[in-house]
RNA sequence: CGCGGGGUGGAGCAGUCUGGUAGCUCGCAAGGCUCAUAACCUUGAGGUCCCGGGUUCAAAUCCCGGCCCCGCAA
């Protein structure tokens, strides 16, 4: 089929390749404008810029997907069906209704359950057993149209965002094939979502990371394989930042929550709401992400120190 | 020119403001103690204080230039 391929982050490269060297043809790839990032000012590519480029395919990143100029230049592509993945706009109708077969859309969890922006995350966060790839039809309503194909993947208990999203991305590009194949040969029947079973996962806010003491140790763990790569769980320590990128769960505890109980070579241990969370790995602000052990080598803890006030 | 922090024995850090014998925790080596131990005690090895200039009687510390790392913000 003749494709339009929409899409910016490193999973939506991972399928935008996929295609790529498919029997099919991206006729053309729209991405995010490339933005200044990191230290300096530099403009970085969006992922799936530099797949296209690589691959002489025709890119277009315009600023509002309401340009009709854009509009000109996708309606020129003749598109059969525009596939996309973590876009990161929200599509108008006149171009949900520019190609014959409409969007198709690769969303990284088992629909209707976690429509959003942030479907992997939430999964690892909330201690799912299983999540997955849903490939659906685009409309109006977010994520909320009709089903294509489905599939699952289990979590592994230590999870996290980014390596379920390892995960997820090629499982998504196979299903894209294979909802593309099914779409030509017309095996696959769309099949409308229950809205009544819907839950939703809402865009990460980098306050999100911030840990509550309050919670029990094993739900702050979930947030922290959740939070990883981003925006990363953090706390507070004589005043600075302390990223926790890794923990770990134990029982028993009789402390404020918050308040360190023990720091040896086994690590630093935090009372938390129910239980004691182990910190792993932490970073503290300006510093290198460094072992529980090599951060308390160059910290002393006093009598009664703890987490959270900053 | 987005804001800011940092580069000190193998690791994590203090010391830099108020120049003057390089310090802490850990690791490592040797010895001791112990039924025993990642425990404890003693001793020891190990450092171009990122690089290059400058100021000074004297620079980890002050000044100029460069390289590298990191946090925030995007």
């Amino acid at each position: 089929m003749r494709i339009v391929f929409m899409g910016t982050p490193a999973v939506a490269a991972i399928s935008l390749e996929r295609l790529l060297n498919s029997e099919h043809t991206v006729a053309g790839v729209v991405t995010q404008p490339d933005r200044p990032a990191g230290r300096g000012q530099k403009s970085i590519a969006a992922p799936v810029r530099k797949t296209a480029e690589q691959h002489g395919v025709p890119v277009s990143a315009p600023e509002k997907v309401r340009d009709p100029a854009f509009l000109g230049a996708l309606g020129a592509w003749a598109p059969e069906i525009i596939v996309v993945v973590a876009y990161g706009r929200i599509l108008p109708r006149s171009i949900l209704e520019l190609a014959p077969h409409g969007c198709l859309n690769v969303h990284y969890s088992l629909l209707p359950k976690y429509r959003g922006a942030a479907p992997v995350a939430w999964a690892v966060i909330n201690g799912e057993a299983k999540s997955g790839v849903t490939t659906m039809h685009l409309v109006e309503k977010m994520d909320a149209g009709p089903i294509l194909l489905q599939r699952e993947i289990a979590l592994a208990a230590d999870e996290t965002t980014a390596s379920l999203q390892a995960k997820l991305a090629p499982v998504g590009a196979e299903l894209l094939l294979e909802t593309l194949a099914g779409i030509e040969a017309g095996t696959v029947k769309p099949k409308e979502q229950d809205d009544a079973q819907a839950t939703y996962a809402p865009m990460l806010k980098k306050e999100d990371g911030l840990v509550d003491w309050h919670l029990p140790a094993r739900a702050i763990e979930r947030r922290v394989r959740g939070f990883n790569p981003w925006p990363t769980a953090y706390s507070h320590f004589n005043g600075q930042m302390l990223k926790i990128h890794r923990a770990k769960v134990e029982s028993a505890t009789s402390a404020a929550p918050g308040e360190i109980v023990r720091a040896d070579r086994d690590g630093l241990w935090v009372a938390t709401g129910e239980g004691v969370l182990g910190l792993v790995e932490v970073q503290l602000e300006n510093r290198k992400r460094v072992s529980a052990s090599e951060f308390l080598n160059g910290v002393r803890i006093e009598k009664g120190a703890h987490f959270g006030a900053a």
